[in-house]
DNA sequence: CTAATACTCTAACGAATATTAGAATAACGC
DNA sequence: GCGTTATTCTAATATTCGTTAGAGTATTAG
């Protein structure tokens, strides 16, 4: 039967992608290349691992090609091939929240410390954002902010938080957030500006899961 | 650094999905499952598989809680644990089409046979079949077409098609799906239908797809 | 109760994967 | 050219995964 033969090839080059989803350092760089592009060195360092293992990692999603790669003087540049690739992210990360206890159990765990982190509604979010009743500040580092972020949100990185404090309004709702719902940024953020007395909460969403429901993205 | 052992954790979790989608086989079996809930010796069935490996490869699916099961007398009935699940395996074939050249030239060459099946606009597809206009035919088995269709559609599975040849219009444009791109149900029928001198095209969507981008269905 | 059916679990083996260390390559600064 | 830096490739390891066969469990039919 010839059909068995042709089905075998096309799953098989789904799951070339499923491979690369299924290892948990290859998602923690997607979820990094989702912040803009990086070198390997970038990767490596930001996955607390050595370079040559990083860079085994990235062949494997280089031959899924769910990431490209250009020479740039001394360093190889990665970066995500399309953004499909982000909102697979996403929907995996999602898929994983709403069916592994484990996970949540983690997730709160993580979030436990900064009380009271709520997740906003998108639209009106957007709304008090546009018209200056919240201040956005996007604390992931500078770089990631000028690949893309959200609309009206400040460029305020974690390590320049506490020298900037005083430019933040004491009277208005602070939400801060970061490269997502696994990263920590936005919760040290919440901590430090609470522990300042600031009214200040965390946003889940990073970038891509705010693109992925369909949100504006500034680039 | 206990912040790396938690991520590492998080991370983890979600490479338990990750790994779940990462073969062929269980790609394989979620696409069927998308259909409707089926047991043990269905999916071996339908993937020309021994019972005792899917069962095996089941097994994997449930330790990522992609799917549940429950007994049904002597059978074990699986299901997917949610219609995100169907949705992951959606954006899963639309990465791997959008990247992987391989998968598009093997598309290609698998619905060459039936001439020019064109992808139709969903929104236009859907009030031409409300009207009147157009009669989509859902050519999977029946129990599939039971569990969900898409609104307008008739029940004409393949293997009945030829018997009931005589109940579609000639007048007018037929429009065949099955169960999403990598079935071959809908070429089949539009193979035959071509042959008698039906017009007839096929839609690339199952009821997965369907789903994902945002239309309606008939449960 | 026994026999049959439907499925799962255990054991086993080869294939594929993750990780590390060491050699090789490619571009830069001198 | 030479040394330095950034990265990849090769080789070697331990581990995990896919597959098959055989034993074991749960349910139904008689």
């Amino acid at each position: 039967m010839k059909k068995r033969a042709l089905k075998d090839l096309l799953y098989e080059q789904v799951a070339r992608i499923g491979r690369g989803v299924s290892s948990p350092k290859r998602l923690e760089m997607l979820e990094l290349l989702a912040q803009g592009e990086k070198t390997v060195e970038n990767l490596a360092d930001g996955l607390s691992i050595d370079v040559k293992l990083a860079s085994a990692h990235l062949k494997a999603l280089r031959e899924a090609r769910l990431v490209e790669s250009t020479r740039d003087g001394k360093f190889m540049v990665y970066r995500l091939s399309g953004a499909d690739v982000a909102h697979l992210w996403v929907r995996l990360h999602e898929v994983a929240q709403a069916h592994l206890v484990e996970l949540r159990l983690a997730l709160d765990e993580m979030s436990a410390p900064s009380t009271e982190l709520v997740e906003l509604e998108r639209d009106a979010l957007l709304k008090q954002a546009r018209r200056g009743e919240v201040i956005v500040i996007d604390v992931r580092p500078r770089a990631e902010y000028d690949a893309a972020h959200l609309p009206y949100a400040r460029s305020m990185p974690l390590a320049e938080l506490e020298r900037h404090l005083k430019e933040m309004p004491r009277n208005k709702q602070i939400v801060a957030y970061c490269r997502g719902p696994f990263c920590l940024f936005a919760d040290e953020a919440v901590h430090l500006l609470k522990a300042k007395g600031y009214r200040v909460r965390k946003l889940l969403d990073g970038v891509s899961e705010w693109q992925a429901a369909g949100m504006p993205l500034v680039t």
